[in-house]
DNA sequence: CCCAATTTGTTCGTATGTATC
DNA sequence: AGATACATACGAACAAATTGG
C-alpha cells in the first residue's frame, strides 16, 4: 500500500526530504526488515510522479541515515539496512564536534558507565570470554619502550573496554561505553596526548584490569564496580596530568580536534 | 584550497559519497563554523568536474547528517549548520530501532547517569533556575484523574528532567540525559503504558522532586545523588509492573515498536 | 569468455521556484 | 515590478556494474 501522493508544502522540507521521509515511515508501517528489497527508482519514480534526481536525492538522504544500501545489476535495487555501530558512532560525532567535549565531560560519563558494566557482567562470563580478556591484556604485559609500542598498548587498553562492553546483554550500555571509549581516543589522538609514555598509566592500568578479572571470575559485582571506578578516577587523574603539562608546553590554547 | 580531484575508486563508495566526504573534510581542515558558505552548486560542479545531479546528491548527503542547510535565492548557498540535538537524536534513534531495547535496558543507564547528573548540579545552581524546576513540579501538584491529564504528568515529569538536563554544564551528559528519557518516552508511549493511572507513581515522583530540589539547594550532592537514585529504581520497579501487567492483558509478545 | 538483460549511476540541457535588491 | 542569483526539479540519454545464459 504504497502512497501515491505527498503532501504538497506543509513545512518547508525539500521534496527528497519528503520523499525519503514517505519511503521511512512506510517501511516502519510495514515492519520491513534488513535486506528487504524497496521498489525500483522506476517504480518509485512512477509512484511518486516524480523524476528520476528527486527520488535519487532521498534514496541518498536515507543512505546517508545508513538506513539503506543499493547495489547495481539484476537483482540488485535498493534495500532496507541495518544501521551500523560505526555509522551511528560516526553520526552521533558529527553532533559533538560543534559541541566543546573535555576530558573531564567524558570521564564524567565513563565514571559511571564503566563500573556499571563491570558489575552487570560479574558472574556472568563463560571462560572463553574471560580468556578473551586475558589475551587483550598480554598485549601490554611489558611497559612500552617506545613510542611505538606506547600507541599500541594505548589501542589495546581501550580494545579491553570495547570487548567487555560487547559482552553486555544491553545493546545502549554497549555503545555508549564504546562510544565514549571512541571520542575519548579521538581527542587524545587529535592532541597526540598518547604520544607521552607514561609508566604509571601503564602500570596502574594492568593491576586494575587483573583485579577485575578476578572480581568477574568470581562474580562479585560491588568488587568489580569499586575496581573500575577506581581504575576509571584513576585514568581520568593522569590523563588531566598530562593534558595540563601538554598544554603548558605547547598549545596556545585549548581547542578540540 | 578546494580539491580539484578525488580519489578515482578505491572504496566501494559512490562519486557522490566521495564528494560528500571530499567537501566534510574540506570544511572541517579549513576550521569552518556554522553559518559559513560553501561554494555554489555551479562553483563545486567545475571544481569537483561532476555533473549537477552528483553535487546535488553530496550535498543532500550532508544535509541528512544535519551538517549544511541550503537557501535558494540571491545571498543563498549551501551553509555549514552545526547538527541539532533533535537531528542527533534523530540519527541514533534510527540505530536503536534495529535493536531490541527494552525498559530494563535503557533503566540500567538512567539509573547511573540522573544521580551523577543531580551530583554535580547540586550547589551550583541559580535561584532562577530552582525557581524554573519548581514551576515545572507544579504541573503535578494534584493526581491526574483523566487518562489525558495522567499523559499530560508524564510528559512533564519527563520535562523536569530534561530541564535538569539542560542546567549541566557537560554537553554528553545533557545529550545522554534527554536521549535516554526520549527512548523511554518512543517505548512508553508505543505500548500505551503511560495510560494506566498510576497513583504510587504520582505520589513517590512528587516526593522524590521536592526532596531533590532541598538537596540541590542546600549543596549536597551525597543526598541529591542519593535520592535520585532511590527515585530511578523506584520508576524501573513500577514501570516493570505496568509492563507486566499491560502484556499479560493485551500482548500477545513483547516486540519493540 | 562474451553477450544480453536489469538495475543503479552519471551527465547534460532546460525550465521553474524563490528570495534579494 | 523587474532583474538577478541562487537552489530545485524535470527528462532524456548514456555509462557502469552485476547476474545469468
Amino acid at each position: 500500500m504504497p502512497p501515491a501522493t505527498i503532501r504538497s508544502s506543509p513545512d518547508r522540507l525539500s521534496r527528497p526530504q519528503q520523499v525519503a521521509e514517505a519511503i521511512k515511515s512506510w517501511v516502519m508501517a510495514n515492519g520491513w526488515r534488513p535486506g528487504d528489497r524497496l521498489p525500483s527508482e522506476t517504480e518509485l519514480i512512477e509512484r511518486f510522479g516524480m523524476a528520476k534526481g528527486t527520488i535519487r536525492e532521498a534514496i541518498r538522504i536515507l543512505e546517508a541515515q545508513g538506513l539503506v544500501k543499493s547495489r547495481t545489476g539484476p537483482g540488485g535495487g535498493v534495500f532496507v539496512h541495518q544501521v551500523s555501530e560505526e555509522r551511528a558512532t560516526a553520526l552521533l560525532g558529527n553532533y559533538f564536534y560543534f559541541q566543546h567535549l573535555t576530558i573531564d565531560d567524558i570521564y564524567q560519563i565513563r565514571i559511571v558507565l564503566e563500573p556499571e558494566l563491570a558489575a552487570s557482567l560479574a558472574g556472568t562470563l563463560s571462560e572463553a570470554q574471560l580468556a578473551a580478556l586475558e589475551a587483550v591484556m598480554t598485549c601490554y604485559a611489558e611497559p612500552a619502550r617506545t613510542v611505538e609500542e606506547e600507541r599500541e598498548q594505548h589501542i589495546a587498553s581501550l580494545r579491553f573496554h570495547a570487548l567487555l562492553a560487547e559482552m553486555s546483554g544491553n545493546p545502549l550500555l554497549r555503545f555508549l561505553i564504546r562510544f565514549t571509549a571512541n571520542m575519548l581516543s579521538d581527542i587524545t589522538v587529535s592532541r597526540g596526548l598518547y604520544s607521552l609514555p607514561n609508566r604509571e598509566l601503564w602500570a596502574s592500568g594492568l593491576d586494575y584490569q587483573a583485579r577485575l578479572l578476578q572480581a568477574l571470575r568470581e562474580g562479585d559485582p560491588v568488587a568489580a564496580r569499586r575496581i573500575l571506578h577506581e581504575h576509571m578516577k584513576n585514568a581520568h587523574r593522569l590523563m588531566r596530568l598530562q593534558e595540563t603539562v601538554l598544554t603548558q608546553r605547547f598549545l596556545p590554547e585549548g581547542g578540540i580536534i
